[in-house]
DNA sequence: GGGATATTTTGCCAAATTGCAAAGTGTGTC
DNA sequence: GACACACTTTGCAATTTGGCAAAATATCCC
C-alpha cells in the first residue's frame, strides 16, 4: 500500500519530464491492457498477442516503450521472452486512478 | 490517503480507453507543472503563462486537455477565469509514480 | 456603441505516435 | 550449414500532438 501521500520534494524540470514520459507509456490503451495482464504475472509475446489483438510487431513495439520508462523487465528463455512488471507498485497508480474516475461522474 | 491497493474489477476496454485519455493528459511536463502549480491553490490563466513560459494560447489550450478529462475546473470571475485541482487526489498519483521512480535506479 | 483586459479558438507547421507488412535477428534442432 | 519458431526492427502512411501567431470571444467600464 503505497506510503500516505506527502508533499513531494520541489521538483526540477527533469522531474517533470521524467514523470510525463512514464505517463506517456501509459497513454495508450493496449499499453495498458498489456499491464494490466502482467499484472497477474509473466506472460510471452505470443500470449500478450493474442490477448491484445494486434500485429506481434505492434504487441513487441509497445512492449519496448514500456521496458524503455522501467515499467515492464524482459527475461529470454529460448525463442520466448517473457516480460513482468518491473515493480507492482504501478498497480498503485490504477487504483489511485480508479479512485480518481470514481470521484468523477460521467 | 489512498486505500490500500485491491484488485479492481475486471476492466473493460472500456476503462483502458478511458484511463489512458488522464494518462495522456498527464504525459506533458508542462502539464504537470501546471497540475503541480493548482496543489498549492486556484491560479488564473497569466499565473499560469508566467510560470510555465509558454504562450498564453498554449496553455489555454493545455488547460482544456486538462479539463476535458476533469482534472481540473474553471471559474470565470470578471475578465479571468481561475483554475483549480477538480479532485487532489490525483496529486497521489503523483506520489505513487515519485515511488515508483524511486525504485529504479538510473 | 467603443475601448481595454483576459482568455479562447483557429490555422498552420513540424514532430511524434501507432498501426501493419516486410525484413531482420536470436535461439534451438537437425 | 539449413530450417523452424519466436521475436525485434524498419519503412510507410495516417493520425495526433504541441508550439506560435492571429483572430475571435467574454467581461467590465465608460
Amino acid at each position: 500500500m503505497p506510503a500516505a501521500p506527502r508533499p513531494p520534494a520541489r521538483k526540477s524540470p527533469a522531474d517533470f519530464r521524467q514523470s510525463a514520459e512514464v505517463f506517456k507509456a501509459l497513454s495508450n490503451a493496449n499499453r495498458l491492457l498489456i499491464i494490466d495482464a502482467l499484472s497477474t504475472g509473466e506472460h510471452c509475446v505470443a500470449d500478450l498477442t493474442e490477448l491484445v489483438g494486434l500485429d506481434m510487431s505492434t504487441v513487441s513495439n509497445h512492449l519496448a516503450v514500456l521496458r524503455n520508462v522501467g515499467l515492464v523487465t524482459d527475461d529470454r528463455r529460448g525463442t520466448q521472452v517473457f516480460y513482468s512488471l518491473r515493480d507492482p507498485c504501478v498497480m498503485n497508480m490504477f487504483c489511485c486512478l480508479d479512485d480518481f474516475r470514481a470521484g468523477r461522474p460521467r
